[in-house]
RNA sequence: GGGUCGGUACCGAAGUGGUCAAACGGGGCAGACUGUAAAUCUGCUGGGGCAACCCUACGAAGGUUCGAACCCUUCCCGACCCA
């Protein structure tokens, strides 16, 4: 009995519901990251009032912190944080490449210096399953080798390898009772990515991802390995772009058949100031954006077509008493003004954050919403 | 009335003969951010539309010197102390 059906497809998107031990999922999802244990400056209850509908946690940073024991002995973050949804796990492969600097690799796994206090810290394919299932995860990501977009055939090759070698490790380890997805690498090069694909699809998991993109590579060839490599992914199974993207991206990758995604943009420039503004009708941008996608239009036609992005601390709204955004249905965003959001940031003030947060979350999630309906 | 210490760019504050259009903070103005070491980071912030360069500038006016924000004289202003 298969936990992915798959309900409509309009081209080559697809809406589909993903069964997870903790609830169902509609796709195309946007899953709001909570890294360390929450969705910065939001509550819980928050969250889901907004409409995620899922949440990540991240191995590596809930190793650290709380750390494993604390987490089997309260019943996992879900549990701590106060979100009854589902969660999906990353690895801690995102942090080989983001902590390069602070790790080394071999063919075991990662050694990492902690960047809390330099203590030494292994996560090897078993570490990770074993920490993800200590979270309380409900769909957990093979350990992986993620590789800079800058680097070489060669440095993409190996990490693709080792990446495939890691999947079946972390295949194996895995608690049987929890679902977990293999992650497709190669870079660049569409050869390795479908090598790569192959490779996982003999090992058999429950969801594909497409890792290793918007990792300094050109917009170019994100686009064009995402949509080279989603028309191989099998069809009945989730697929999943990790760390992507811009809401244009996003609407692209949905238009070439990719079902989830996650990104820290919405949430980490929302507390950077820069607001997503939504172009007009939230239905009317996104049906124009999606068309656009499906047209191949170019990114920034799409983006046009969907929002504003404003730097709420620039000098323009020091006095502008219009809503923080009068198409974004989340009340904050109705009833404080874009004037006291900027007095907020140059103040200093956590409230801005919270509202910016708020914003730009309830963008995204609407915009799958808007998405859903489309496909 | 006497004395002491001060007056530096939007603000605070270094600098005390050349390498000073002037460190560093703050403020201001912009930009970046993609499976979160990020309420972070970067750039600009006297004028001439950029570089060399030129102009105006370190309370005011004179002076010493090849050369002054830095030394001297007088004045103005502030803080404190003594009468």
């Amino acid at each position: 009995m298969s936990n992915f059906e798959v309900l409509k497809t309009n081209g080559l998107a697809r809406q589909a519901v993903l069964a997870t031990p903790s609830g169902a999922i509609q796709t195309p999802v946007f899953m709001p990251i909570a890294t360390v244990g929450s969705v910065k400056t939001m509550l819980a209850e928050e969250v889901k009032s907004i409409g995620a509908q899922i949440i990540l946690g991240n191995t590596y940073h809930l190793l650290l912190r709380p750390g494993p024991e604390l987490l089997r002995e309260v019943g996992g973050i879900k549990k701590l944080m106060n979100w009854q949804g589902p969660m999906l796990t990353d690895s801690g492969g995102y942090q080989v490449f983001s902590l390069a600097r602070l790790n080394k690799i071999e063919e075991k796994g990662v050694t990492f210096h902690s960047h809390i206090d330099g203590r030494s810290v292994e996560i090897t394919p078993e570490i990770s399953m074993d920490v993800q299932d200590a979270i309380g995860s409900d769909i957990m990501m093979q350990f992986d080798d993620v590789a800079a977009g800058v680097s070489t055939r060669e440095r993409y090759e190996e990490a693709m390898l080792r990446s495939l070698r890691w999947a079946e490790r972390s295949k194996a380890a895995a608690n049987k009772a929890r679902q977990i997805f293999g992650i497709i690498q190669g870079g660049t090069h569409e050869d390795l990515r479908a090598r790569s694909l192959e490779g996982l699809v003999n090992i058999d998991f429950d969801g594909y991802a497409i890792g290793g993109l918007s990792v300094g590579e050109s917009r170019e060839d994100t686009f064009r390995i995402a949509k080279h490599i989603a028309s191989k992914m099998p069809t009945d199974k989730p697929r999943y772009f990790m760390g992507g993207g811009m809401p244009e991206e996003i609407v692209y990758y949905v238009s070439v058949g990719i079902d989830m995604f996650d990104c820290v943009l919405p949430t980490r420039n929302a507390r950077h100031g820069q607001i997503f503004i939504w172009a007009g009708d939230p239905a009317e941008c996104v049906k124009e954006a999606f068309s656009r996608a499906q047209e191949g239009a170019a990114d920034f036609r799409i983006a046009e077509a969907l929002y504003q992005k404003i730097q709420i601390t620039n000098e323009p709204f020091t006095a502008d008493m219009s809503p923080i955004d009068r198409y974004n249905d989340v009340p904050t965003s109705q009833t404080y003004s874009k004037a006291y959001l900027k007095h907020l940031f140059k103040a200093g003030e956590m409230l801005g954050l919270r509202l910016a947060t708020l914003q730009n979350v309830r963008f995204y999630i609407r915009m799958m919403e808007e998405l859903r309906k489309l496909v």
